[in-house]
RNA sequence: GACUUGGUAGCUCAGUUGGUAGAGCAUCUCCCUUUUAAGGAGAGGGUCCUGGGUUCGAGCCCCAGCCAAGUCACCA
């Protein structure tokens, strides 16, 4: 591995630390007792404190220094003088120790006492320090001015995801970031629980992966020689356990497509699903909205958050609106009643892309996405979706053609999407049936028939009302951010490229190969001049690193240089 | 998948018409006992993303590729 000159230093700093007799990994706890953010708190001039955490600045001045300390809570200054730590004669402590072999980033626990600086900064006078892990590789620093202007700030995305712990380590918001996204899904918890909601956990290898439309990750199962799929929905499991009797399940579910990535889509990613027996979307909707607000407040404090130029409120209750009517709103066109050929020459008119391929459902859901869906930036809910759109969910109670379907539109996007869950199991299995239709027309998306689903559907299930709340577009709905990566600890990435190291020996025999791209092998083996084990081992981890290739043509064995 | 932009020191970034590779911070040496983007003096540090090509000469021009971001397409 080749090491950097600041790495290099480090690891010499390393070895000095142990000649010392220090150890810069040493097993011990640390009887930590207070953290900066409780020292800010309930700040007591003189007070004895220990604390640990990493090394973020240091400004040394001959035999004082002034430092910063980053724990889990923020930063606080501490102040090493020469003679508090050294006050015997023997000044290695200080000089050597602290000076020289102490960085920025190592992390190290303090003993000392609270004081005020004579600018006024609250500060730790440290009479003890200990090394409790040293850092071989230097971190980012940005820093920051006392208008709050960063400079040099770690922004670079892709080094930023990569290295999620360097990103947390220097930029607070990020942390900020991902404590409220777990405020937000505690706050989820908390209300479900307080109204007697369960939360359980349903298979994530299904052998049909069913509850929605889309491209699935196929894995195996070798025990039982058997195809698996990373569930794209948990749908249909909490519904068999509304049949089992349970009045209300939820779960947090991580779901994989396999799809497109943009800002908006990761592969894997989270849905909240709620069932609640005998209810319907209209109590869904009055219970999310209820939520909503909830989540908010317990997320900023607030129920207004601004996103972007929007200010949205998530203040109860939310406008109401059928599908057909704000069509009808932003293209003035009423489409309610019209045919597919109809609706087909409607959506020309308004200048959408559409084809022969589409049928009623697929038509409207276009020219809904295409003209109105930007223009709800208030939470809206979008009602009574077309019945050939929604393969599960019931019947509209006025109008056959409707179904009893909302999905939740804020800043322009859905953010959740709920039914009158379709219990009647002949009604659902023709739906079924129809997808399955769908699909050899060769509809990839379409659903799988899961016959254990309808079986249960079979014994009863009461009339149930589903929701599910997109976990990581409230997250960054809540917390400002346009990117799905910004609010998860590590998004999926193409790996980082391999850097092959070469032995010496490789090397000879890669420049023996360079001029012709390939060679007789026992020409290039005399040639190389290397002995019999070398040789192997050699030819063996250039090959693993698919670098050459050995070509065998009856007698004649020659070696392929790759390009 | 298409297009656009980017990849240069540990980090953030300059780099002119193609002519020996630059700054700030960080690092190293020295000075400095209440500083805070501490300060002062000096030094070291580079696979210019990779591989080809053009050229006397490429960080820069051309071709191919890798990685990322953005836009679009796809995606309930």
């Amino acid at each position: 591995m080749q090491l950097s000159e600041q790495e290099i230093v480090r690891r010499e700093k390393l070895t000095r630390l142990r000649e010392l007799g220090i150890d810069p990994y040493p097993a011990a706890l640390y009887p930590v007792d207070t953290t900066a953010a409780e020292i800010d708190k309930a700040y007591t001039e003189g007070k004895p404190v220990v604390l640990a955490g990493r090394l973020m600045s240091r400004r040394i001045q001959g035999k004082a220094s002034f430092a910063e300390l980053q724990d889990s809570t923020g930063r606080i200054q501490v102040y090493f003088n020469r003679d508090e730590i050294c006050p015997d004669d023997d000044k290695t402590l200080y000089n050597e120790v602290y000076k020289k072999l102490l960085d920025i980033g190592d992390i190290i626990g303090i003993e000392g006492t609270l004081f005020t600086t004579k600018v006024g900064e609250r500060t730790i006078m440290v009479k003890h320090f200990s090394m409790l892990s040293k850092a071989l590789r230097p971190l980012p620093l940005p820093k920051k001015d006392a208008e709050g202007n960063v400079y040099d700030e770690f922004n670079d995305p892709e080094t930023r995801y990569r290295q999620r712990y360097v990103d947390l380590v220097v930029n607070p918001s990020v942390k900020e970031t991902f404590v409220k996204r777990t405020k937000i899904t505690n706050s989820i918890r908390q209300f479900y629980n307080d109204r007697g909601y369960l939360e359980v956990e349903t298979p994530i290898l299904q052998p049909i992966p069913g509850g929605a439309a889309a491209r699935p990750f196929l894995t195996h199962h070798n025990a039982l020689n058997i195809p698996l799929y990373l569930r794209i929905a948990n749908e249909l499991y909490l519904k068999r356990l509304i049949v089992g009797g349970f009045d209300g399940v939820y779960e947090f579910s991580k779901d994989f497509r396999n799809e497109g990535m943009d800002r908006t889509h990761n592969p894997e990613f989270t849905v909240m699903e709620l069932y609640v027996a005998y209810k319907d979307y209209h109590w869904m909707m009055d219970t999310t909205e209820q939520l909503l607000e909830q989540v908010a407040i317990d997320a900023n404090g607030t129920s207004k958050v601004t996103v972007g130029e929007n200010e949205i409120e998530f203040k109860a209750p939310y406008a109401r609106v059928p599908i057909l009517e704000a069509i009808k709103t932003h293209t003035g066109v009423d489409v309610a009643g019209m045919d597919e050929n109809q609706l087909r020459t409607t959506a020309k008119t308004l200048g959408l892309d559409v084809d022969e391929t589409m049928g009623v459902g697929k038509l409207i859901d276009e020219i809904f996405g295409e003209k109105c869906e930007h223009h709800y930036i208030q939470p809206t809910f979008i009602t009574d979706y077309p019945k050939e759109m929604s393969p599960l969910t019931k019947q509209h109670r006025d109008n056959p053609d409707l179904t009893e379907r909302f999905e939740l539109m804020v800043n322009g996007k859905e953010l959740a999407n709920c039914y009158s869950e379709l219990n009647d199991p002949i009604d659902q299995r023709e739906r079924f049936e129809e997808q399955l239709r769908l699909s050899e027309k060769g509809d990839d998306e379409a659903m799988f028939i899961d016959q254990d689903f309808l079986r249960a559907l079979e014994y009863g299930m009461p009339p149930t009302s589903g929701i599910g709340i997109g976990i990581d577009r409230l997250v960054m709905l809540l917390t400002n951010n346009s990117s799905i990566q910004e609010v998860l600890f590590f998004p999926q990435m193409r790996p980082e490229k391999k850097q092959v190291e070469l032995t010496g020996e490789e090397k000879i025999i890669l420049d023996l190969l360079k001029p012709n791209g390939n060679m007789d092998l026992a020409q290039l083996k005399s040639q190389a001049g290397l002995s019999g084990k070398k040789w192997d081992r050699s030819m063996k981890s250039l090959s693993k690193a698919e670098l050459i290739k050995v070509v065998v043509a009856g007698d004649q064995k020659s070696v392929v240089l790759n390009s």
